[in-house]
DNA sequence: CATATATTTGGTTATTTTGCCAAATATAAA
DNA sequence: TTTATATTTGGCAAAATAACCAAATATATG
């Protein structure tokens, strides 16, 4: 694999990584319902602030959300929804191999 | 989160993880193209084959791909071709974040 | 059975990621 | 300006990842 190559997976990389994280999936599903502060997020995932701060520059090093400042409070909201595409595959993949699973034991 | 959410949000991570990675993501194109033995991978990726196996595993892992054996070569196939719609979104980020980028440096 | 090829597994080291705490910033209100 | 609230940043320790080498396993062939 030349560079030019490996440079154009470890940008795509860096996009899924941004998403590969509960927290950060959880983050990214809330925000597809309606922008919300961090507040708000920090209350619903139950970590530490810094922490939920932290989730959230990572998405948005990534492109994924935006952010704007409303008084003392951040707003994040979801910049590329199409992100959430990514559910139904994941969800598909979950089932599949939870149903063959079940056909193993089954058998077995 | 309660520990039920909390679990289903660390499964959807599990499988986007395993595409988390620049080698892994290259496997899975190329996957999608045509079925390949691990030596195949390995030759194109440029890496030792144990590091390719170990890429190869995670994939599997997740349920992305399977796997099967003739003679002394394993084959590797798509399993959720699905996961290619990834692509699609992972572009739009990139180049949306691109043009951002363009935008402020024109503006600046 | 011995040999050669393909793949996986174990082990080690280096790097990255995570999460929390404490401290720094920013903004609004008293 | 002081105070209170919201958020980010720096730093540290624990955990997870990644890559390579060496060794183990499996399968075909001489």
């Amino acid at each position: 694999m030349d560079a030019k190559k490996q440079a154009l997976y470890e940008a795509r990389a860096r996009v899924i990584k941004a998403m590969a994280h509960p927290t950060r999936l959880f983050i990214v599903e809330e925000l597809s319902r309606k922008k919300k502060c961090v507040c708000e997020l920090t209350e619903m995932v139950g970590a530490d602030v810094s922490t939920v701060s932290k989730h959230l520059s990572v998405l948005k090093s990534a492109g994924i959300v935006s952010d704007e400042k409303h008084g003392t409070q951040v707003f994040y909201s979801l910049r590329m929804p199409c992100v959430l595409n990514f559910f139904n595959c994941v969800e598909s993949v979950l089932q599949t191999t939870a149903r063959e699973q079940l056909q193993l034991l089954k058998k077995g």
